[in-house]
DNA sequence: GCTTGATTTTATGTCCGACATAATCGATTA
DNA sequence: TAATCGATTATGTCGGACATAAAATCAAGC
């Protein structure tokens, strides 16, 4: 049996994650093939079956590719699923990344402000109350960091929900997955969240109000202030 | 050995792609229970560490979620990973759906102006000579549809990785997943391509000129063009 | 010494049966 | 009616075996 086995994970899903995060640091670099099934059991202790099961995951998510007698070779990193949660997930404890927080910012800049305009135009009632909940506990958190980030992100994700775009839903898992791994590191250095609760407001008034370019506008800006203060961060 | 095995593909891969597509069109709903292991094995012709295999793969992209004695689960359609490029290519194979192409082309509409302007400030010189080596193929193409579609892709590809964020770069998977899938099916309805390589061109021109505005602004006039298209193809 | 074809080796692909165990279900008891 | 207990069951994990595609090695011919 694997050691180091985190509630509900399974051995094969603990070597994937421990195979993955190898993968990432470098340990094994793209173009190069792993140790063969047989020697990566012995080295973590399991079935030839469970590395299996672990190596499939990982084909998976673009990480390697196996062939008969060939082996089994990491794939160029352009290859690789940046996008699914588990890797990213695996980046993260890989260790810091260079870029890796303003290209995801990048990204989130894109896309963010694209599905606060689409649920402006959906208007999913429901879907708008999620927000206005979230909105509502980040709220009743004030300058407590521990308490604001967790609705903050269900605002960002409630946000990508009302779009009623299932590829923009998407995002909200992979966003999850980033930013849990940033909470413990960023509370220690962010400023207190108070001040941009207004314009998640702001946001969340021009969706409820079915106004596509002041919700995009709204998150656009609030999404400025995340950069200057990732920008400020980096100084430190 | 289970049957309809394309070049390369294991049969664990075969067993996955089967089962996701059957996940997808409804045949096992979500919060449904996956017939056990053994019933699956023999359903495939296949042993049980195979399906075990192929399971693990679903799992790894958020379709269904396994435990002793309860059975695989399939997961709410909220926690699959829709930006898996393998999972798209099953969403198409399983068939049409509501909004797909629209969906898509929203959230193409939102990263591909933003790589445009990375690309744009980013100015990677071997990175931006791909993209106008895409841009002659499609040119060289001319109004031959079934030689314009792969230099298309490639254009929009390759701008994505151009944009230096390897997020963005992600998409290319997805999209190139997308539209191969689209291929067959719009080249018989679309309009001669000729129209577009202007814009395609205007595109280009702006992120050799370092001008972030101007490529946003033609990459977001390109797709509001393919956005016609799609309307007007819905309407036939 | 190089090229080509044959042979051998090897690592994955697939299978089968077995055992462990967590979770579900039904019966019993308080 | 609720809690407990025992049986059942489906997954989790293991070990060994065989098939086979591909890589490596070897031999023959030029």
């Amino acid at each position: 049996m694997p050691p180091d086995l985190p509630a509900h994970e399974t051995g094969s899903a603990a070597i994937a994650r421990q195979l993955g995060t190898s993968i990432i640091r470098g340990v094994h670099a793209p173009g190069s093939t792993l140790p063969g099934e047989l020697d990566l059991a012995i080295q973590f202790g399991a079935s030839r079956n469970l590395v299996r099961e672990a190596i499939k995951t990982l084909a998976g998510k673009g990480l390697v590719l196996s062939r008969k007698k060939a082996g089994t070779r990491v794939r160029p990193r352009a290859d690789w699923q940046m996008l699914d949660p588990d890797l990213l997930g695996w980046r993260l404890q890989a260790g810091p990344e260079f870029d890796f927080a303003t290209n995801l910012l990048a990204l989130r800049e894109a896309i963010e402000p694209a599905a606060a305009a689409a649920a402006a135009r959906h208007q999913d009632r429901a879907a708008i109350d999620a927000v206005r909940e979230a909105f509502e506990r980040m709220v009743a958190a004030g300058t407590d960091r521990a308490r604001f980030a967790e609705p903050d992100l269900q605002f960002h994700k409630a946000i990508l929900a009302a779009s009623g775009n299932e590829f923009m839903m998407a995002f909200g898992g992979m966003i999850e997955a980033a930013l849990a791994a940033f909470i413990g590191i960023s509370l220690r250095h962010s400023e207190a969240p108070g001040p941009s609760i207004p314009m998640h407001g702001t946001v969340l008034d021009a969706i409820a109000a079915a106004d596509p370019e002041a919700a995009s506008a709204a998150m656009l800006a609030l999404l400025a202030r995340t950069r200057t203060n990732i920008e400020k961060d980096a100084t430190r």
